[in-house]
DNA sequence: ACCTGAACACCGTTCAAGT
DNA sequence: ACCTGAACACCGTTCAAGT
């Protein structure tokens, strides 16, 4: 009953509904199940078709990191450059957190986009407005390194690995507690102390935002107390000798 | 005129040969480059053998970050816990930077194998026998996230993604510079300023070692503060209420 | 019981044949 | 000129048939 033939397509493709469904099924069925072949079903497309947007699968990547790059809203310049650049990757943050792949993708690009260029450019005009040395502004955003996107390689997702109590009986866990204080008697004290008040026994009682902004401050003071001092990296350079 | 039958294999495969395998072909041809097929041909088995010695790649790339945990030297304890972990940490960077691929195989992986728990144990440890307390070797470690293995994400490896001087002629550099100065003028300033004296127009010339050991440096010595004034996860809590 | 060839269910991408 | 089915050269892994 319909007017349209069935062969007509609703949408023309372009890049940027091809780079949406393919945010979409990253976030949807994770990083791990996009492949072109797939994207291209989504989109009930031939595979050949998606080739016409995006030259191949690195291209796409790129593409995708630009898409949650547009998603970090804009510097908000304030006088204060420690509260300006704490505010900017904490709200870098937040879009990541709503694409659990993104920090993969971020990591794996080696080339970097007109969108990931103009990011780091904007950031680090936030130092230089605050009225850090180029030299100093260089070696803080080497420092930063991820941080910068609001993320930082979690080697301690759940603590040390063990899946979360409900689902290991009672007796396994006091056996997986008393071998680890017999193989791994620190890693169990930091795991025994970062428990909370969740409730599980060897960890995933971290809290990452406190972890991550933690760490965001040591840096940013750091930062200060040598940019309050003139550091120079030539002094460093001469001092470490 | 040899005796043996050429069915006769030389050295019967077993889990260290292959994982030793493993590594030298991530090596040499990349871990891109890595497949469990083309890692039985260097082998000269069917590609079916190997899995009588590892269940899977996963359990093959675990092998494989576990025999590099292995190159990493021990701890050599003294009584300045900064000297001790610093030494220890910049050790560990010397064994990673033989194996380019092995900061994404560690990035990658998220279960722990026993080897690297026993590295984590023992990294804790450095800080607990230096009078930290649990509470912030926690937090301290978290700091560290991937330099406690000698690395970082390099987020800035020749700069800004642009090749080095030799292969771009000089008409075309003058063009990128003049197009970088308006697009990214930061980035370019910062750029600038980090060519020492390798020639390069845009970059390359970062001095990896250096940056990694500011950072290092920069979070040794806000532990060392906070460790100082008795810090507790607890009352920084308190504190940014 | 052990070993392994063939097969399965995928990939990214090329290319030539169709409209 | 545009589009696309089939093909190519790979994957990791299963499985049943061979010894």
């Amino acid at each position: 009953m319909t007017q349209q033939p069935v062969t007509a397509r609703r949408t023309p493709l372009n890049r940027d509904r091809v780079l949406a469904a393919a945010v979409v099924l990253a976030d949807e069925a994770g990083i791990e199940s996009l492949s072109m072949r797939r994207l291209a079903q989504e989109l009930a497309v031939v595979p050949m078709a998606i080739y016409k947007h995006v030259a191949n699968k690195e291209e796409l990547l790129d593409g995708m990191v630009d898409v949650i790059v547009g998603e970090i809203g804009p510097a908000l310049h304030n006088p204060d450059w420690k509260d300006t650049v704490r505010t900017r990757v904490l709200s870098a943050r937040q879009a990541l957190l709503r694409h659990p792949w993104a920090r993969q993708a971020i990591e794996s690009r080696t080339g970097r986009t007109p969108a990931v260029l103009e990011y780091m450019d904007d950031f680090i005009g936030m130092f230089l407005a605050g009225g850090f040395s180029v030299d100093l502004t260089h070696h803080a955003m080497h420092a930063l390194g991820s941080r910068m996107w609001g993320f930082t390689q979690e080697l301690f997702d759940n603590e040390a690995g063990y899946k979360s109590e409900a689902e290991v009986p009672p007796e396994v866990q006091a056996a997986m507690v008393q071998d680890m204080s017999q193989r791994y008697p620190n890693i169990l004290q930091v795991a025994m102390a970062a428990r909370h008040d969740d409730g599980s026994v060897v960890g995933q009682g971290c809290d990452d935002q406190f972890e991550f902004e933690f760490a965001l401050d040591l840096l940013l003071d750091g930062f200060e107390r040598l940019h309050g001092q003139d550091w120079t990296s030539e002094r460093a350079m001469r001092d470490r000798g």
